[in-house]
DNA sequence: CAGTGCTGCCTTTTT
DNA sequence: GGCAGCACTG
């Protein structure tokens, strides 16, 4: 332990030592918490403390084992086995799975994710035969979402006259007879969403003494990392579990607090010293990550902010280079100054792939980024986004497995019981939710006993529909003896899902069977792993519970060196020695939703902080003057973060010069476009007819420009500025006002041509790849 | 009942 | 550019 110990500084070896009582430590980015938190759980072992008795809520799965590991590194591998470390959610999971009876739970439980929520919420307003229109599902699903995050249950939403109105006023007076339905739903069903783990948890300690004692009990110390990002129903998990002993240390970083949108709550932090009595406050405030020039660029930033603990970060470590930025014209553009300069700096620095992260706001965004890094063979991975666990195929499967630990889940039943297509139609199953309603059974319960109930379907349907549920039994028997591997290797076989997938040969049923492969091979590891741990019993409900709440990073095997793309919220924690912020632009970065409110904002630039301060050696921002948004080419302006970083930090490298075509990376050739810019771009790629060798006419989009007027008709009949216009596979002409034709020859699926107009006329004709030129 | 093609909505950010 | 819901056809 000494020797550990002695890696600390002063600051840090102080909260290390701290044994006993309330604390809290304030620790700015890159000061070392992590290893903070890690030395001090060890050192609580060293002095006596049982493993079994620390709690320790993590931001990720990932950074629990991770941190497991370390500390299984200087206590031992027997000892580290018994603490419990792991996410809010997935640690509460795995209580309210061992208590689950006591709230009228089946501790076979399984978890619905945001798609499952979002659709079953759908189904109930479609059910209900409310507007769609007006009761947009995703706005129903996070009204519900914060309520339960504010612990208003259906119960305190209809006691509360205020809700009742706020809800009314928004013209929604539906919306508690919604969460009531949903909430009923989820019960019968056997499920719980996100927001319930942790409200359930705070019934489970509230409603029985006796269970809030035992766990009191059991976790003497409680630490939480990222205190900052805690929500109100977290909040009470944790002064509720901490309210005997009293040894609660939290971790966190108001700079860093960016969950507002998911209930975080930044007072949890700024008012700890009022929850408890006689707290210890220590502070981190210098980081060994970063530069001096990030360092005080990111201090620059944040001063902007009202709202902030008192906190000083400085560093020792050298002055640096500075902050670069890059403008670009177009979000292609972006993407492929990212891609140049990281192979620039792999070959002048021989840097791996994994030393640079690119991050941005939305992860929309990554499309632009991945063409160029693709187009430079440079190996990359995205995070987030449409996560794994999140594909259709994986889901499907998954949705197979969950009904056969839980047959009432209505979400998996639905996806599953006419995939692959077995003949049982949308009006089949309406009725048979219909009849389930009405005799308070779930679907599966109807269906098994179609003989007995009143549903009105034709008898070749009822024999499909018995078909299915044999096949659902047959599962379940098989779930007895086979372990997940097994079980889902079977199912897969033979439910038809992958002759479904294998059937078209096409390159997307490719991939799917690939990623269905994947799965297995996770399955795989999973079951080998819990020969291992101590805390996993390796059952089908154990690793549907691991999936539901895996994060993105968690997946995350380190196997392979690549570029990280991701949300700056995914960044959080991490740190990467050259950072590519993109899309710094206003309306993007900051979002304009988040630009109504003082506080909206100040999250925004709490988010730029995060981003910045995870860069090590070299920070890159760039934005582009245009960027395609839902299909169409937008205008954009740099962000206002840009000019809030104090100057002296920056250096401006966009180019002056002209840079030259290479058509091996798709580089282009301009020279200053401005504004007044239409832009040609393939819609889809040319669709070979079956039998047909000859392709369709491809479609070209145009986007004008919002001041440009017409000028002429193209085409005879097509009104040039007509938002489609269709240019056929070979010659063709557009006239413009001034008498000037442009002249398109066959160019493939990456034709894009560029005008330049000046009083009404070409002036300048920029183009990449396709053969273009102005004839007349 | 299944397959197809069209329209309109959409996006912050995540467990 | 993508997805979900809908109408239409076989």
């Amino acid at each position: 332990m000494e020797k550990y110990l002695s890696q600390l500084n002063e600051a840090q070896l102080e909260p290390t030592l701290q044994k006993d009582g309330p604390m809290i430590i304030i620790a700015g980015a890159g000061s070392g918490k992590t290893r903070v938190l890690t030395y001090r759980i060890a050192y609580l072992m060293s002095q006596g403390v049982d493993a079994f008795n620390i709690l320790a809520l993590t931001f990720t799965n990932k950074a629990a084992r991770e941190m497991k590991e370390r500390i299984a590194t200087i206590v031992g591998n027997t000892e580290a086995k018994n603490l419990w470390m792991g996410t809010f959610h997935s640690v509460f999971a795995k209580i309210l799975r061992s208590e689950a009876d006591k709230l009228g739970y089946p501790s076979n439980f399984t978890i619905y994710d945001t798609q499952d929520s979002d659709r079953l919420i759908a189904s109930i307003i479609k059910e209900m035969n409310l507007d769609k229109d007006v009761y947009k599902y995703k706005q129903v699903r996070s009204r519900i979402s914060s309520y339960k995050n504010s612990l208003i249950t259906v119960r305190a939403y209809f006691q509360n006259p205020e809700l009742i109105e706020a809800d009314t006023m928004a013209r929604r007076p539906k919306l508690g007879d919604i969460y009531r339905e949903y909430v009923d739903r989820c019960f019968k069903a056997g499920v719980m969403d996100f927001d319930d783990l942790l409200l359930k948890t705070n019934e489970l300690l509230t409603r029985f003494p006796e269970v809030l004692m035992k766990y009191q009990n059991r976790f003497k110390y409680i630490l939480v990392d990222e205190y900052q990002d805690t929500n109100h129903s977290q909040y009470l998990i944790v002064r509720a579990l901490s309210d005997k002993f009293q040894n609660i240390c939290v971790v966190g970083d108001d700079a860093q607090s960016i969950y507002a949108f998911r209930g975080a709550n930044i007072n949890n932090i700024l008012n700890f010293q009022k929850d408890y009595d006689d707290v210890k406050v220590f502070r981190l405030e210098q980081n060994y990550r970063s530069t001096k020039n990030i360092v005080n660029a990111a201090n620059s930033i944040i001063d902007k902010n009202q709202t902030k603990l008192d906190k000083v970060v400085w560093t020792a470590n050298d002055e640096g280079n500075k902050i670069i930025v890059n403008r670009s014209l177009t979000d292609g553009d972006e993407g492929r100054y990212v891609a140049s300069t990281i192979w620039d700096n792999k070959m002048n620095h021989r840097l791996k792939n994994s030393d640079f992260a690119v991050l941005y706001r939305t992860n929309a965004q990554s499309r632009a980024i991945e063409d160029a890094l693709r187009k430079r063979d440079i190996p990359y991975r995205i995070y987030g986004g449409l996560s794994f666990y999140q594909r259709k195929e994986i889901k499907d499967v998954l949705s197979y497995l969950r009904l056969i630990i839980n047959p009432a889940d209505e979400e998996a039943l639905k996806r599953i019981i006419n995939f692959p297509p077995r003949g049982i139609g949308q009006t089949t199953i309406d009725k048979l939710i219909v009849a389930a309603n009405g005799y308070k059974k779930s679907i599966f319960e109807v269906m098994k006993n179609i003989d007995k109930t009143e549903v009105n379907v034709n008898s070749g349907t009822k024999t499909k529909l018995k078909d299915f549920v044999t096949l659902i039994e047959s599962y379940q028997v098989l779930n007895q003896t086979a372990d997940v591997f097994e079980l889902a290797e079977h199912v897969t076989r033979t439910s038809g899902l992958i002759r479904e997938f294998n059937k078209d040969g096409t390159p997307e049923g490719v991939t799917r069977m690939e990623n269905i492969e994947e799965l297995l091979n996770g399955m795989k590891d999973f079951v080998e792993g819990q020969k291992e741990l101590a805390d996993t019993t390796g059952s089908l409900a154990e690793f549907l519970e691991d999936v539901a709440l895996a994060t993105d990073l968690d997946a995350d095997k380190g196997d392979s060196d690549h570029v990280a793309l991701m949300t700056i919220h995914l960044a959080k924690g991490l740190e990467f020695p050259y950072v590519y912020i993109v899309g710094l632009e206003e309306d993007l970065f900051p979002s304009a939703m988040s630009m109504n409110t003082r506080s909206e904002l100040e999250e925004e630039r709490r988010l730029f902080y995060v981003a910045l301060t995870r860069a090590e050696k070299q920070a890159y921002l760039t934005y582009a003057l245009s960027r395609y948004r839902w299909g169409k080419l937008i205008d954009s302006e740099p962000s206002r973060f840009i000019e809030e970083i104090d100057e002296q930090y920056l250096e401006n490298t966009t180019p002056i010069e002209e840079r030259r075509f290479n058509p091996m990376l798709d580089a282009d050739i301009f020279g200053d476009i401005e504004p007044n810019t239409i832009r040609f771009k393939p819609a889809k790629q040319p669709i070979l007819k079956k039998g047909s060798t000859k392709s369709e006419p491809e479609k070209f989009q145009v986007t004008t420009p919002k001041n440009l007027k017409p000028v002429s008709k193209a085409n005879g009949n097509t009104n040039l500025f007509d938002s489609k216009l269709v240019v056929g596979n070979l010659v063709k002409h557009i006239r413009f006002g001034n008498g000037k034709v442009l002249k398109i020859e066959d160019a493939g699926a990456d034709t894009k041509a560029e005008i330049d107009f000046e009083n009404g006329g070409v002036k300048k004709l920029l183009l990449r790849f396709a053969k273009l030129e102005i004839i007349g």
